[in-house]
DNA sequence: CTGAAAGCGCTTACAG
DNA sequence: CTGAAAGCGCTTACAG
């Protein structure tokens, strides 16, 4: 487990030549004219010696890390964890590595203060909603951010989900099974997210030639969808289906409906967003609507490696979103 | 958005002093002597050009990343996620970064590479197996590493949780309602976790003078905890309880016990390792045992910073081990 | 008590 | 077609 202190120098000398040499080689530098045998001799001595080059001095060389930052608030979360998979897909390929941080960790300040300068080309922020602060925060330090899944005029890099969209083939779900009286138990107000999927059942409504409500907010945790579900079931003529803007609080809503005495989907169906593992272990199983949340990671690279300093972005994803039915949702009793 | 090209040097012109006096108040060197007004002006000048160390030409001076690598199988799978939790604390707390890779990015060996030399000071394994030429391959690349739960022969340093006491912990809680037929539905074979919770399982049983079996194994997927307890309750005697190794292999398995017609906790019980948010979504919500995930990534952290290059470890950590009960266990059916 | 200088390992524009 | 040289920004042993 010794350290290997291997230098250009030592796969120079080894293969008689100069390290500028060996440096191009290694680096597939195409405007390099070498004969073949030499260039042979290169890769049999970096070979040899087990050659790696050291990244903190062509870091330092080239002012470029070959790493990106993520921040997320919670790698616990399955929604972040689908991200940063896609995110880290994409650097792979990009032969870019990724350092997390998260808001667990030591927050955002803390991340960004071991981060130094010239750590990573560029950070991606997924769930940060719109702190004060923040943007000139992150200007500051000089590094290149976009944020993931928020948008707001402050943020002048953004790519978020189609969450209208999503909101929408929910509430088409509902409406072609019959139903009616579709509520919708909407996300905290201060959730960007929250606020796109609710635009979305609104307009999904109107289309549908449905009148809104109820409406009840309630924040992402199952304790949050169960205070508001209990809240929705207490209305003088409840729901006979509802749109969850998030699992964590249809998992709460859930149960809710188990303690009120009432039967999932038989009298009331139950669809949300986000298409987790989880979705398919809940009783009873969970119909969804499937987000390409890895793909959001992914873009995410794809823009950080590719825009100009100062270019602004306000992408939404154009990738595919689907209804995928299980067994919360369900034609309405007859009366 | 503009990249901030302040370095030591600018700092040091605007502060009348020279670039190694900055140098030593911007790292706090102790041995430094400095008038208390100096330091102010160096520390002024720091603040006024938002100074931040290039950390590229200080890892090539002083031979430190401050980064610890982690790689793990998924990052989707919560248990992993527990563990980057807590190892990315540590790390924070140390002042130092985590660079995060998984299998489903590009691979150990795709991920080795991104990192070159120098990248990381250390690296954390979690749920690897003992795939031939790991080892070697880590050694190779001269970076010091930790095995974070598997041990084996080959494998110089590893911290491992308490398997066999959690298994014991879930054995004696069954014993304990009165169950005489305790099955086990074990772990895949390669698993080194699974070797030791199927040990502390045997241990259990025999300590509780109640003989072993059935056991089934299956891998760590819904999947095959659905067909290995189908397989169980096909037995002439099934059991009336069952330690399942792993939560993921408890989901399927309470699908077989629902689709053969039987109800837990009443004619069958199940308590599984790994106390997971969603295991209090499961119906009936699952009896679990809980293990210090999070201490496992924190404690190999701790270690990677303190281990001599060639020091050897296998520790099994000594964190609280609980276990939590839920729905899923009962007395057995009085017959 | 403070400064000058060397050097970490690499890349790249330039010279030959 | 290949090599010599400068320099990225920092730290640290040493000189004054």
């Amino acid at each position: 487990m010794k350290r290997s202190r291997v230098t250009l120098a030592d796969v120079a000398a080894l293969a008689r030549v100069d390290r500028a040499v060996v440096s191009r080689v290694v680096n597939k530098d195409a405007t390099l004219n070498i004969r073949p045998e030499t260039r042979e001799r290169v890769l049999a001595a970096v070979e040899q010696l087990g050659y790696r080059p050291n990244v903190a001095a062509r870091s330092l060389r080239t002012a470029r890390a070959h790493m990106f930052g993520i921040f997320v608030p919670d790698f616990a979360n399955p929604v972040y964890a689908e991200i940063i998979k896609g995110a880290e897909a994409e650097a792979a390929a990009q032969g870019y590595v990724l350092v997390t941080g998260s808001a667990t960790g030591a927050g955002l300040g803390g991340y960004m203060d071991r981060l130094g300068q010239g750590r990573v080309d560029g950070l991606l922020l997924a769930g940060a909603g719109g702190e004060s602060g923040l943007v000139e925060q992150l200007d500051r330090a000089g590094i290149p951010w976009i944020m993931l899944n928020h948008r707001s005029r402050s943020v002048r890099r953004s790519v978020v989900l189609d969450d209208e969209r999503a909101a929408a083939l929910a509430v088409e779900h509902l409406a072609r099974l019959g139903h009616r009286r579709i509520g919708h138990l909407a996300g905290p107000a201060g959730a960007d997210t929250a606020t796109r999927r609710s635009a979305g059942y609104s307009a999904a409504m109107r289309d549908a030639g449905l009148p809104e409500g109820p409406i009840v907010a309630a924040d992402y945790t199952p304790a949050g969808g169960a205070a508001a579900m209990a809240t929705m079931l207490a209305a003088a003529e409840p729901p006979t289906a509802v749109f969850v803007a998030n699992v964590a609080s249809a998992i709460g809503a859930m149960e809710a409906v188990r303690k009120a005495g009432l039967e999932i989907p038989r009298e009331i169906s139950i669809v949300a967003v986000h298409d987790l593992d989880l979705a398919s272990y809940l009783f009873p199983a969970l119909t969804t609507v499937r987000m390409p949340l890895a793909e959001l990671g992914r873009r995410g690279v794809t823009l950080l490696g590719r825009l100009q300093p100062d270019e602004a972005v306000a992408e939404v994803l154009d990738g595919p979103i689907d209804l995928i039915q299980r067994r919360s949702t369900a034609p309405p009793p007859t009366p």
